[in-house]
DNA sequence: TCTGGGGTCCTAGGACCC
DNA sequence: TCTGGGGTCCTAGGACCC
């Protein structure tokens, strides 16, 4: 029988702000992910500041308009990342596999403890519950049930501080009551498509034969239609590799000079390979992102012959691509908004490789020099030499 | 109102191979 | 002269999630 749970952090980034920050705890309007001022959007409100219809997602500036006296804050990925953690080694007590979802979300795997926990998970989730509240001081909502699906959904229902168990031959029940635009994966373009052709109710959807509904929507009946019935994913991998890592900056002003783009991107890509190297992988493909002024997104990527976890050869792959990408920007006649690099293919860093060509043993060499001295004294105390182009450019 | 940053997964077409 | 079918790898773009 499996049996998942899914806890998810209520109001996260603004209780996490509240915790670092004790002037911000009394004020009920606080909206955190970017200054007033910044180009952004939400990354999360406070209860009283979602009255005023602000939610994530949202750009800065109309959450301003929706609520001026509201206060906004930007708040800090380090201070993120540990609450997470703490959250993470609290639930690590109850089940062996806990797979973080996001920081703020996680699922945990009670197949085959029937013994232990026969009937209901009830009174499991609220001991998680309260031993995430006294050690973390965080509130969370968590849902029980047969699949990672329900148990979300669970959990979307129990919102704020609350619990959900919806049991194994429950669940079309509890689906009949909800919007498809509810169902992971349903986003706003499909409930719009949906919605035109007169779909918005997951019962609907449960009362049509596979066969009509396939004459709607098409070749997403079978996959909806299983949904709407309750069917989805119970297995949780906890150990596999990441699929790609990236950085990514939206520019304080649109920018048209390229020298000053390809110190951006060597920065970008040097924090990428660090990360890499961090996690002990290797990419293979590097993929390059360029957003224009008027929001049309670009990306260009390219395979290599050898994975690696080099600036160098990192940087040598994203200059390329950038220069490609660029002549369009030129062509278009408009300014760059946001340039990004991700590194894709990943795969695990080899042992040593006794027969590396020379060239790539002094790069590592001085990577590796390199990583000590960061190690030390911080990302900033090195400076790839392909940022400072853009600097002299500036001096002069 | 003017649109972040970190990800995952899917699709479609083309090159290439057998 | 016209033209299989399956499989893999690669690229670009897009939907979606928090």
């Amino acid at each position: 029988m499996r049996r998942i749970l899914h806890v998810d952090l209520d109001a996260f980034f603004v209780e996490v702000c509240r915790q670092r920050y004790p002037e911000l705890r009394k004020l009920e309007l606080l909206v955190v992910g970017g200054r007033r001022d910044q180009r952004g959007v939400v990354q999360s409100a406070s209860y009283g500041a979602r009255k005023f219809g602000i939610h994530a997602g949202m750009p800065i500036g109309e959450a301003v308009r929706l609520c001026p006296q509201a206060t906004f804050f930007q708040g800090s990925f380090v201070h993120y990342r540990d609450a997470s953690h703490a959250v993470r080694a609290v639930l690590e007590r109850f089940s062996p596999t806990v797979v973080m979802a996001s920081l703020d979300e996680a699922y945990l795997d009670f197949a085959g403890m029937e013994r232990l926990y026969p009937v209901s998970l009830l009174p499991i989730a609220e001991q998680l519950r309260n031993e995430i509240r006294r050690e973390t001081s965080l509130d969370c909502s968590v849902g029980i049930g047969p699949n990672r699906m329900i148990a979300k959904l669970a959990s979307d229902c129990a919102k704020p501080r609350g619990l959900m168990e919806v049991r194994a031959g429950w669940e079309e029940g509890f689906l009949a009551g909800l919007l498809l635009k509810a169902l992971p994966g349903v986003g706003p373009v499909t409930a719009a498509r949906w919605t035109e052709l007169g779909l918005t109710e997951v019962h609907q959807v449960q009362g049509m034969q596979e066969r009509e509904l396939e004459r709607l929507i098409g070749g997403d009946a079978r996959a909806l239609k299983l949904r709407a019935h309750g069917h989805g994913g119970s297995t949780l991998r906890a150990d596999r590799l990441p699929r790609s890592m990236s950085r990514e900056t939206t520019l304080s002003r649109d920018l048209g000079d390229p020298v000053e783009l390809e110190a951006i991107l060597s920065l970008l890509t040097a924090r990428v390979a660090g990360q890499l190297r961090d996690e002990q992988l290797v990419a293979r493909t590097v993929a390059l992102k360029l957003r224009h002024d008027d929001f049309k997104t670009v990306t260009r990527r390219r395979t290599l012959e050898t994975a690696t976890d080099l600036d160098a050869e990192l940087y040598g792959a994203a200059r390329t691509l950038f220069r490609e990408a660029f002549a369009e920007v030129r062509r278009r006649n408009r300014g760059v908004r946001l340039i990004g690099i991700a590194a894709t293919n990943l795969g695990v860093a080899a042992e040593a490789d006794l027969f590396e060509p020379a060239q790539r043993q002094r790069l590592r060499d001085l990577t590796v020099a390199v990583d000590k001295v960061r190690e030390k004294y911080g990302f900033g105390a090195v400076t790839p030499g392909a940022a400072l182009g853009a600097r002299r450019r500036r001096e002069q």
